[in-house]
DNA sequence: TCACGGTCGATTGTCGACAGTCTACCGATT
DNA sequence: AATCGGTAGACTGTCGACAATCGACCGTGA
């Protein structure tokens, strides 16, 4: 056998620490695991059928990316979301996003214009159907796209641990925004500036979408009280 | 007793899990262990007369840090840095100093201009008394101090995990750069700017200082070779 | 000569048991 | 009643042993 690795899924073998931090990563994001929730090693264990090492070398994992808190010898809880932090989340977010658009429009690929347009095709279309679970994945998709076009791997890997965080806030949000076509044209002129290599127009477009999608969410945030979030 | 946690520095209670965490850490940083070098994990407990778990627990977090790189079931090693790597991880320094330095002249509060000007008067001392190692670590305090400032949590620990690498980079460095009195004079129209809330010019000086240094960085810099780096 | 299969040693992954630490509770003392 | 000391239970931290996996080595057979 020559190559072929990824066809059949490559069998089994992931360990079951990745199997563990993948499975308490999504939780965690799609909101199951609320913030402030306390997470027992023993009952996970059990929970999942396998014993605590993989389950703790996981939580260590969870713990640095940020989306978990570990304090030594008291135990590990779903890292709380305050209003500053969303605050501070979509700042950040506004700041990656814009040094990914400097890097693209420096580069002057049409190609990428292409790309991007693609993917606002694919939003509009889902939007037009109502399909709000799948426009919202589009949504998350062109921004990763963004990112992903800029050609940097550090910032890159940033970028997956900030849009995370990203998912979780939108997870946990009971109010929905219900205008479906408005959030897929909002792109429209981002793209289109990209496209123009308009650097300027484009880094004022991104930050002010970016900047009032993060007012928005912030503004209606209730800073969780105390307790252990289930 | 009442509170008093902070003297004393709190007897000894922290887990070996973070002992050994900082010890790699610090090691990695400061280029005892070298890019490429593979770490056993039976030699490591043995060498610190302790069982594998916790060290497991410290490698799989260094990993998620970026500092090193497992592949399951086969190993970890210490990150290679390539050219691209050193390229990448000063126009992000850029970029995420710039923001803090506009939220600093954002907020407008002459405490933080006096602080950072007590940074260069301290700067500028050791430059004299041609101390090059604590002018490094002055150095790095100051734009350490730069993020702090800023009073920003996310990207207070974005600037953690950044700033650790640059560490490994000077370390690594074996050409040094000798002209100490420039390097801290680099930094005074720059403090003197953000005192003047003079933000354009602020943002271009500390994006023309980083991205110089990492050019400089950048240009000698030899890719590593295959090979376990010891 | 070279591709193939099997075996072996080194190393990582997982487990169950035990040790250490913290909190909550409770009774004694003032 | 309020404070103190001590104890019990729940949980995390660490350990040593065993299982699983990988790459290198080595014959074997065409």
């Amino acid at each position: 056998m020559t190559e072929l690795t990824s066809p059949l899924s490559q069998i089994n073998n992931k360990p079951l620490r990745e199997q563990v931090l993948d499975a308490l990563r999504e939780a965690i994001v799609q909101g199951d695991l609320k913030p402030g929730q306390t997470l027992i090693e023993a009952d996970l264990a059990a929970q999942l059928g396998i014993s605590r090492a993989p389950i703790r070398e996981a939580l260590q994992i969870l713990n640095s990316e940020g989306l978990l808190e570990t304090v030594p010898y008291r135990g590990t809880t779903v890292r709380r979301l305050s209003r500053q932090d969303i605050e501070e989340l979509y700042s950040l977010r506004s700041v990656l996003e814009s040094f990914a658009i400097r890097r693209i429009i420096a580069r002057r690929n049409p190609d990428d214009v292409e790309v991007l347009r693609e993917h606002f095709r694919a939003m509009l279309d889902r939007a037009e159907a109502g399909d709000l679970k799948t426009l919202n994945e589009i949504d998350r998709g062109f921004h990763d796209t963004l990112i992903r076009l800029s050609d940097h791997q550090l910032l890159q890997s940033i970028w997956n641990a900030v849009a995370l965080r990203v998912r979780q806030v939108m997870a946990l949000l009971n109010e929905r925004n219900t205008d479906l076509k408005q959030i897929a044209y909002n792109h429209l002129p981002i793209i289109e500036a990209i496209a123009a290599w308009d650097e300027p127009r484009a880094l004022q477009l991104i930050e002010q979408h970016i900047a009032a999608t993060g007012e928005l969410i912030a503004e209606g945030w209730v800073d969780p009280e105390p307790g252990d979030g289930a």
